[in-house]
DNA sequence: CTAAAATATATGAAAATCCATATATTCATA
DNA sequence: TATGAATATATGGATTTTCATATATTTTAG
């Protein structure tokens, strides 16, 4: 992954709220980020396929349910920008609103 | 500046390479670094005034030249990932050839 | 000193490409 | 069949790039 592509997916605030929520809550069900970030059901969905396609992401069914998480063998310096992120004051409302969508419901 | 918006900045590859340019070397001219990255002086223009046009470069005319640096009031979290990125090993070779060929004119 | 030429950078306009979204549909699982 | 997720298509809009030219500054010729 060549880091102006990992850059690429950061640069759309869907994906960004998508990454950022599960940094810092762990893998989700789709049905569930939709419901967090209020937005459609395919608009999600194709988000994440891109943050999977470049290996940022990996997806696990159980049942009918299909799991995105951070996947566990991503370059060093990515991780450490997501780390950074998740932990730096750049976050606007936005970002907790979703959190607290999503708290409510798993 | 949003974190999407300076995103958006690095997944541009000739805008990565402009600024990762000035972060190892300092402020630098127009002329320099369409010359080290081997590509057209208008398009190198247009995206140094990107990257001015969010904060990430201010720019100082010195008689016929102009130069290009890293404002010095970006964010903090801003800051962490262009120095986290210069001390990586994520840089390919593209970003090598760019700074030989620079200190070769310079 | 002045006018013309050369150099450095920026920009308007047009073309080409890319991207995100919506809607409708399909696929997979229970 | 109902639910959850993915995909096809169309479309509007943004982005990038190029070409030609404008502006600003410096150098050179007379």
């Amino acid at each position: 992954m060549q880091p102006h592509q990992f850059f690429k997916l950061l640069s759309d605030e869907t994906r960004l709220r998508c990454l950022l929520l599960i940094a810092r809550h762990g893998p989700q069900r789709v049905s569930d980020i939709t419901h967090a970030l209020q937005e459609s059901q395919p608009k999600i969905s194709r988000h994440l396929a891109q943050l999977r396609a470049l290996g940022v992401f990996k997806d696990e069914r159980q049942g009918q349910w299909v799991f995105y998480s951070i996947a566990n063998n991503i370059p060093g310096w990515c991780r450490k920008v997501i780390e950074g992120m998740a932990v730096s004051n750049c976050l606007q409302e936005t970002y907790q609103v979703d959190r607290n969508r999503l708290m409510e419901i798993i």
